[in-house]
DNA sequence: ATAAATTATTGAATATTATTCAATTTATAC
DNA sequence: GTATAAATTGAATAATATTCAATAATTTAT
């Protein structure tokens, strides 16, 4: 057997995903032209970052989701978004968000379980300028990426 | 001139995108139709809940962005899931989490700008059953729904 | 262990769909 | 009011997903 189910997941939360016109068409009833020349258009100008596909993490593998809020150190408060940019690169954090109020970043997480998440605050997280973490698990997810449950 | 764009991101929102399975397939060198079968199974397994585009929110005049922690009132404690139901049919609302710790709930919100978001909190989030909320404004998104800005 | 049944893989044929192109209309700038 | 650019559109084409039937691999039952 070759499971390429993995495979595919990952594909799929970069992109290799397509409109599909001639649907959008005749849904709003316009021509599949105008709805292509239109597309193009937000794509061009880059308001359309990717097509992708929303999964059902739980199913995937991905059930153990958490918020973490971080508190920055006071010398590296100056550039929150380099170490922003840092994690985005780890393929189980979905957001990054540089925020006002108690703490200065927000990150939420995705992992198979609650080992997962222990290993990935030990391996990522844990770093220099991280002063302190503050973890909110979800326990239910009603609603995500816009789509509900 | 018919501006059709809106149109077109509500309808992305939800979905009308679908698999590029032919690239997918060159991507991994495996047929065609491997690849279709296993999307299907994907599907129908609910794996894949949708199809959809990522946007640059900014660019979409959905520039405002923040997350609410929600405090619930003890009597609403013992069904937070209702709430969160009734609170996801806001297109607004990104995703909604019931969470552990100090707060029962927490959104993540797409608007135009503070007013709106002002109106937003007056309108939906006040509400029977709410009892504290506190706001976290994203000052910049470094990532977003796995995709780096 | 073997057979039966199910699940997974695949190539060839087909149906759909996105895309390109050229023409026309609508909007914008001077 | 004219010129220039942007947007809409139908017809033709190229690319793609899908269906189908056959085969292979895996699991289940006996």
């Amino acid at each position: 057997m070759k499971n390429i189910i993995p495979k595919l997941i990952n594909l799929f939360k970069e992109g290799y995903c397509t409109p599909q016109i001639a649907r959008i068409a005749k849904k709003i009833k316009e021509p599949s032209t105008t709805i292509h020349y239109n597309i193009k258009k937000l794509e061009k100008e880059k308001s359309i970052l990717a097509y992708k596909a929303v999964f059902d993490y739980k199913k995937i593998g991905e059930g153990f989701c958490a918020f973490i809020l971080i508190t920055l150190s006071p010398d590296e408060y100056g550039d929150p978004e380099k170490i922003g940019k840092e994690l985005a690169v780890h393929p189980e954090i979905e957001s990054v968000d540089i925020i006002t109020g108690d703490w200065e970043m927000a990150l939420k997480i995705r992992v198979e379980d609650q080992d997962a998440y222990y290993n990935f605050l030990k391996n990522v997280i844990s770093r220099k300028g991280i002063t302190k973490i503050k973890t909110l698990t979800s326990l239910k997810q009603v609603k995500t990426e816009f789509v509900t449950l």
